[in-house]
RNA sequence: GCUCCAGUGGAGUAGUGGCCAAACUCACGACCCUCUCACGGUCGAGCCCCCGGUUCAAAUCCGGGCUGGAGCACCA
């Protein structure tokens, strides 16, 4: 039975328990705050990714957010990539589609999908059109010498040239003429603005380096976020703004860009930086670019990395990241995302469906170790699923079995080999005891994981703190590439491949493995 | 220095003048269940930044502090 049939029987045998049911879930997704004047079928949002990197996971905030709110309005979401520096933020030309992907992972598709390097002309457009309105100057001053100027109050001296004069220089900046801080143009706000963040900002500047997409690389002249994003909010119909509160002050400035053209000014929100737990990696792009071609990282989706990629490869869902990401709400403080949250809500997803399977772990500080069963049957039959019986059974062989050394009792003492049955420790051997499980129900006999000596599959586990390698049970061969299954006492994992080829770098596979996989959580 | 923003248990959020000696999620501790340290269940510890003011009544409103964050780029 899935989800609606299940909800159709239920709707005929108790449609009471439904309904509390479906109530429950709505106040589930009510974690976000409504939007302020925010009308059915008339939000439009977007995303603006500056596609100079993969994402990491305090980049799937905005989707998150935006998706949930498209869903509860019926809204629009658009990815617009301000692609706008191609030299000091420089666009990765695969991070393009790498965002998407990343999008998609989290359970979303963007209505719409736009380039800001695509749409230069536009931004041209609307410069010519400020600069006729009197709302912009060419200006060749250098930035340390305006922002003296500004902090005195000061104006340029270029502030009131002729219109002709600025129209012609404008022009010859779009046609390349000068060089890289050689001349700006910037939009007449208030020179003596209490805020200095706000006097007489930079609209378009040159920049000498090409472009990496070949559509824009004979662009020399190019718009400042604040002028392109706020021109492009207002020309797709953005209704809402969701953005950083590094960005706290940038609707106030294309407020004066806004009032030029007699605009409406889109609402806005802004919220936190998120910081994450777990990690000893930064949440920064250029950090984990960095730690990657430094070979400190196998690359995006390295499992110490703290990226999309890298928890989608450890089996964790998209939906459990936006849960945790909409579960932040909009609050304008810095926050700090436990990772537990995500895996506890990730959890809650997979329980269900990962299959059982034991993995003994061979640790430096924890090894494994080989012990003989005298007597005994020949293999441990455990449950592949302690809720679902109907799943069967997996096949262990006994006779010679491998544990990790501080399940191990000590000599004389007996353990609980599950799903086969106690064992006392004499001497270097187990001797069989029996399968009465009154031992364990009222004795003090620990229950503890196993994997045959012989027939174990040589296992590397990736996790977060590193690699582990271990030796796991024969059966796990029945899971498939990419199923999440849990070694029991150990926590969750995505199989991530069989008899893997050699990494090439210092961590991962050395190609003697038999197994790969990447650890979730608990 | 100038300008903005925020401060509720360990993390996050709710509460926007009385129903709040404060709720929920995660984490933590104990116990129950269990052939897993998973799942499920019960219980527990722990919070309104400070000082004034308004009010019969303040987590909630006002003023002042303090603390934290952000911007003042020819980055996004």
């Amino acid at each position: 039975m899935d989800e609606s049939e299940r909800r159709e029987r239920l709707a005929d045998i108790a449609p009471d328990l439904l309904e509390e049911l479906e109530a429950e879930e709505e106040a589930d997704d009510r974690v976000l705050p409504d939007l302020p004047n925010a009308e059915e079928g008339e939000v439009v949002m977007r995303a603006a990714p500056n596609p100079n990197g993969p994402w990491h996971l305090g980049h799937a905030r905005m989707p998150a957010v935006i998706g949930t709110y498209k869903e509860r309005y019926d809204g629009e979401f658009i990815c617009r990539f301000d692609d706008t520096d191609p030299e000091t933020k420089r666009p990765d030309l695969d991070a393009y589609d790498a965002i998407l992907d990343a999008i998609a992972f989290l359970g979303f598709e963007p209505d719409r999908v736009l380039r800001a390097s695509d749409r230069l002309e536009t931004y041209y457009d609307h410069a010519r059109e400020l600069i006729d309105l009197g709302g912009a100057y060419t200006c060749d001053l250098s930035g340390e010498r305006f922002s003296e100027l500004k902090n005195a109050g000061e104006p340029s001296p270029n502030r009131d040239k002729d219109p002709e004069t600025v129209r012609e220089e404008f022009e010859a900046m779009v046609a390349g003429e000068y060089g890289a801080g050689e001349m700006v143009l910037r939009v007449k706000t208030d020179i003596e603005h209490p805020n200095p963040a706000l006097r007489d900002w930079v609209a378009f500047r040159m920049v000498d380096t090409p472009h990496p997409r070949p559509e824009a690389e004979s662009y020399r002249c190019w718009p400042m976020l604040d002028f392109q994003s706020g021109i492009d909010d207002h020309l797709t119909g953005v209704t809402h703004i969701i953005r950083g509160i590094d960005l706290q002050d940038s609707a106030k400035r294309q407020r004066f860009v806004y009032d030029y053209f007699d605009w409406e000014y889109p609402e806005v929100l802004h919220w936190g930086h998120v910081q994450l737990d777990e990690y000893d990696v930064k949440l920064s792009t250029s950090t984990i670019k960095a730690l990657i071609d430094d070979g400190e990282l196998d690359g995006w989706d390295d499992p110490r990395a703290p990226t999309l990629a890298s928890v989608e490869r450890r089996g964790i869902r998209g939906e459990a990241i936006v849960e945790s990401m909409t579960e932040l709400g909009m609050s304008t403080s810095d926050v700090d995302l436990a990772m537990s949250s995500i895996y506890a809500n990730n959890r809650d997803l997979i329980d269900d469906d990962a299959n059982r399977y034991f993995l003994v772990r061979d640790r430096p500080d924890d090894p494994a170790v080989v012990r003989d069963i005298v007597g005994g049957p020949e293999t441990g039959q455990p449950p592949l699923h302690p809720d679902h019986e109907e799943r069967g059974t997996r096949t262990i062989p006994a006779g010679r079995v491998r544990l990790e050394s501080s399940d191990l009792p000590a000599s004389g003492g007996q353990v609980w080999l599950k799903g086969f049955g106690c064992v006392r420790h004499i001497r270097d051997a187990f001797e069989y005891v029996g399968d009465d499980i009154s031992m364990v129900r009222e004795g003090d006999v620990p229950v503890v994981h196993w994997a045959p000596a012989e027939e174990g599959l040589e296992t590397l586990m990736r996790t977060v703190e590193g690699d582990v390698r271990g030796y796991a049970e024969p059966d796990v061969a029945d899971a498939d590439v990419d199923d999440v299954v849990q070694f029991e006492r150990v926590g969750f994992v995505r199989i991530d491949s069989f008899d893997p080829e050699p990494s090439d770098t210092d961590a991962g596979p050395t190609g003697e493995e038999d197994l790969v996989a990447y650890y979730a959580h608990p």
